[in-house]
RNA sequence: GGCGGGUUGGCGGAGAGGUUACGCAGCGGAUUGCAAAUCCGUGAAGACCGGUUCGAUUCCGGUACCCGCCUCCA
């Protein structure tokens, strides 16, 4: 069996994977919270921990592997756009109004993700359902006196938890030098975090043993985590930034809540996205969602590929070139492999390479060398493993690959004009048929003008010792062809 | 202030204490009426300063610069 590799932020180390059981391989990722589209940065983790769910399914066999990723939809900024449409005078409900906006964000967030050719997780728990078990570890936790009530709120009380700092390195006295912690009159402690708070009535709320109310955020993580994959599971994975504070107050939770489990014994956290060497920021105005890109042509497929080129561990900065570049790697390998059967096993040097602590990009480096090998099975089944030149992806390759293939999708174009029916494939033919005689009778200036009128509309002609072939690139202009 | 990430050839980007990364671009050649595509070949690196070592881009220490987290912005 493939040796797995993994680097734990718990321990700062690449340590071989170890699951607790093989016949049932358990990952938990932090979802988003669902109060408007994914931005770019969103989907870093969900690719990369894409890619791990692919790996892992591989090893231990699709059925073997349970990866579960949330849905937060208890927060402020969901409350806050619904009350922005409710003060707009709509007339329903504050509930209804947030259940819109939720149902219509994982909506969007399930058609962008899939856009990227990322499986759908086994189980997407969502935070509304699970309150009843966000209640029952917060009355666990003040049992054990890790928790306190106070005025309507509910406080993890950090300092009864002597791990805590320990994921992030850092400890609970720097934190508080550090002065960044909000000081309350209802906490012991100012690093003391919330598990529960209450609501007013213009605010969706639970009834609880405190009073109407809703759940901290870190909590949602712990409880969902717990109820699906058990004290102790196998890898928990999220955003580096996660790390501090909500992966600290998620391991406090559970590890007291549950001290006979181990919790996640993996952790792994993905670097951040940048854009063109910056954090993406709604202030520095280079901030923009999956679906701005899907909606200015750039495939999903070519996303994914950009953000494999590059390690999880190591910052990813997002540029027009390299979706450049990506691009016409894809469409060569999408030409490569058209009508190729994959191999049934994914090549051992790609294998290795995603087993080396998720080497993406090594293992693309590999599969460039397949290429050129020209072990198109071997390659086609290795980038399957990747999540790449998938059926689900290949929406965009049908302008893109080769005239044969664009021919086939071509002749579903059908142009009605002068009382007869012509197809795409029909028009270019007769352009190409009238270039052939021109190039026959050394009428190349005639010749060279067919093409380069056929290029402007986004088709290209490539001459082979068999005849003209042609191919319809991205921007590829129906009106236009028939104009010529 | 505390914690963390980064710095590799023109660009992107990996691994490995000593042996070609890989891709794109470039250059030379084959092919072509010309292109495109394809094929063959090829130059080019390791922020800076020390240390360990027979030998370091790879390990250790320091410096500089860039970036992020510490603010329920992944």
């Amino acid at each position: 069996m493939t040796t797995i590799r993994l680097t734990n932020t718990k321990t700062r180390a690449k340590e071989v994977f170890d699951p607790i059981d093989p016949q049932n391989v358990r990952m938990y990722v932090c979802g988003p919270t669902v109060y408007d589209r994914a931005h770019l940065g969103n989907a870093r983790p969900v690719i990369v921990f894409d890619v791990l769910f692919r790996l892992l399914r591989q090893v231990y066999g699709a059925d073997h592997v349970t990866y579960v990723r949330n849905f937060t939809d208890v927060d402020d900024k969901i409350n806050a756009e619904a009350q922005r449409r409710k003060s707009l005078g709509d007339p329903r409900s504050l509930e209804d109004l947030i259940r819109e906006r939720t149902e219509e964000t994982i909506r969007w967030y399930h058609d962008d993700m899939d856009a990227l050719g990322a499986l759908r997780p086994t189980r997407e728990p969502r935070a509304t359902e699970w309150i009843g078990a966000m209640i029952a570890m917060i009355e666990d936790l003040i049992a054990k006196g890790h928790a306190y009530a106070k005025d309507g709120h509910v406080l993890f009380r950090v300092r009864s938890y002597e791990g805590y700092g320990k994921l992030s390195g850092r400890s609970v006295d720097d934190m508080i030098a550090g002065a960044r912690v909000e000081v309350a009159p209802f906490k012991e402690d100012p690093m003391d975090f919330v598990l529960w708070k209450p609501s007013t009535d213009d605010l969706p709320g639970w009834d609880s043993p405190w009073g109407r109310g809703r759940p901290g955020w870190h909590i949602e993580c712990s409880a969902m985590s717990h109820e699906l994959l058990g004290d102790s599971f196998d890898i928990h994975g999220g955003g580096i930034d996660l790390q501090f504070p909500h992966h600290e107050n998620e391991i406090a939770q559970s590890a007291c809540a549950h001290p006979e489990g181990s919790f996640a014994r993996v952790w792994m956290h993905n670097e951040m996205l940048q854009v063109e060497g910056k954090k993406m920021s709604k202030s520095l105005g280079n901030f923009f969602t999956v679906r701005d890109l899907l909606d200015k042509g750039i495939p999903g497929e070519v996303i994914r590929f950009v953000f494999l080129s590059t390690h999880y561990s190591k910052p990813m900065d997002w540029t027009e070139e390299k979706a450049k570049q990506a691009e016409a790697t894809l469409r060569k390998w999408r030409g490569l492999v058209e009508d190729v059967e994959p191999a049934t096993t994914p090549a051992p040097s790609v294998l290795a390479a995603l087993a080396d602590d998720l080497n993406t990009a090594g293992g693309i480096a590999e599969m460039h060398k397949l290429a050129g090998e020209g072990d198109l099975a071997g390659l086609k089944a290795s980038a399957e493993l990747l999540g790449l030149l998938t059926p689900q992806l290949e929406d965009w390759a049908w302008r893109a690959v080769t005239g044969r293939m664009n021919a086939e999708l071509a002749r579903g174009y059908v142009m009605r004009a002068q009382g007869h029916v012509e197809t795409v494939e029909e028009r270019i033919s007769t352009l190409l048929q009238v270039r052939a005689d021109a190039r026959k009778d050394k009428d190349f200036r005639k010749a060279d003008s067919i093409r380069d009128d056929l290029l402007a509309v986004g088709v290209i002609v490539k001459d082979t010792p068999d005849g003209a072939t042609w191919e319809l690139m991205p921007d590829f202009d129906e009106a236009r062809l028939w104009g010529l």
